[in-house]
DNA sequence: CCAAAAATACTCATAATTAGGTATTGGCAA
DNA sequence: TTGCCAATACCTAATTATGAGTATTTTTGG
């Protein structure tokens, strides 16, 4: 008996694209894609299914929460987490949540198949990137900081605020006490001689920092 | 022979997806898909290519400004521009910087295989406008606000927050009491489901409020 | 290794936002 | 004209953010 696959994503393209790329292989089977994590809850109540491809960005019911309810109550089944960016900080959050898997988007459909197989085989795969966000960024990232003269952390800080995180919430992600997360907001708006948070998720949006 | 198209996207996934979909066809060929922006117009000098697949999320160059330099720099390629959200304003951009097609990400791949024929053979295809009568509303701000459920009041604000004002500075600004300035945010939060300032800054973006 | 920079953590104080309410007014439409 | 909605205003309470400091540890670069 094949096992069976969901995707949830709520880009129909990117469903399309998935269902062509992993129908190649007839040891698993795809149930028909869902949108969004209270319809992807819906199908889990009702349907036998062993592995989940879940997309992290989601309206509804964002991946991360529907991750924890599957996790809770369905331990059996597996979930392979797919998302856009490389947030290290994301992906201690998905591990913690139990997940078997994070893959970000920009992978080749040969290392999916890969890691699908070695899913359901009752394996791990985390995708390390992160550390190394290409070349170009790196330096476009240097370069950055060097003009506001910002730190690493802070960079990583205004992203968060910009991703509409609480200073509370950043902490807690970044394994930091809350007065460190503060002193760090002090900082950036010094240094980009800012007012308030509006004026810092501004700035990330100016400088595509999300 | 058959026309040359080229997927321009910053996630594997969907290029891996969009390419399996789109070689169900003799009629045109994919050539190998770009990253970002910069990627495109590398490959533009160097192959001959009759349509791009062009993201408007990209990295390195966005795709508006991509658009604008392709169109500039060659008119005879035509661009069908992929996209996640439904931003009328946007979709206006796009027709003014030249662009025969615009299609949501969240389109079934049959659509996305007729407008890529239609856009090859010389037709536009724009996902939204096109079916919307031109009787409902023309003014763009009435659409938004049914969209989201707002008052006119309620734009107003999220507009002047997303410039960064206070509560306060509001108040000072609209003649109003402080406390009218927090009820609207309240509403404001509550019907966008928003949590915080930072999320209505976004929203603003994202929405061209500002 | 050593100095500088970055990251960490804390106090005290104030400002601003969020989360529950309730309530009144004016205008517009059925 | 009557009922709904938008806009206004207020209250209490809790949470979050800002401002001005100080200070220690860790990391990094030369």
């Amino acid at each position: 008996m094949p096992y069976r696959l969901i995707i949830a994503d709520d880009h129909q393209l990117l469903i399309d694209g998935l269902s062509a790329v992993l129908n190649t292989n007839t040891e698993w089977e795809l149930l028909p894609a869902v949108n969004n994590g209270r319809e992807l809850l819906y199908v889990l109540e009702r349907e036998q299914v062993d592995l989940v491809l879940l997309d992290l960005n989601m309206p509804q019911l964002d991946g991360v929460k529907a991750l924890s309810i599957i996790k809770r109550n369905y331990p059996k089944i597996k979930v392979l987490v797919l998302t856009n960016y490389g947030q290290p900080q994301l992906q201690a959050e998905i591990r913690k949540a139990g997940a078997e898997g994070y893959l970000l988007k920009n992978s080749p459909a040969a290392l999916l198949r890969e890691v699908i197989q070695l899913i359901l085989e009752g394996g791990m795969h985390y995708s390390e990137a992160e550390e190394t966000p290409a070349e170009e960024n790196t330096w476009f990232l240097d370069d950055f900081m060097k003009r506001y003269q910002l730190t690493r952390r802070e960079v990583e800080i205004i992203k968060m605020i910009g991703q509409e995180l609480t200073s509370k919430e950043i902490s807690d992600r970044l394994y930091i006490s809350e007065f460190t997360v503060s002193t760090h907001r002090k900082n950036i708006l010094r240094k980009l001689n800012l007012k308030n948070t509006a004026g810092v998720v501004n700035f990330a949006r100016e400088n595509s920092l999300i």
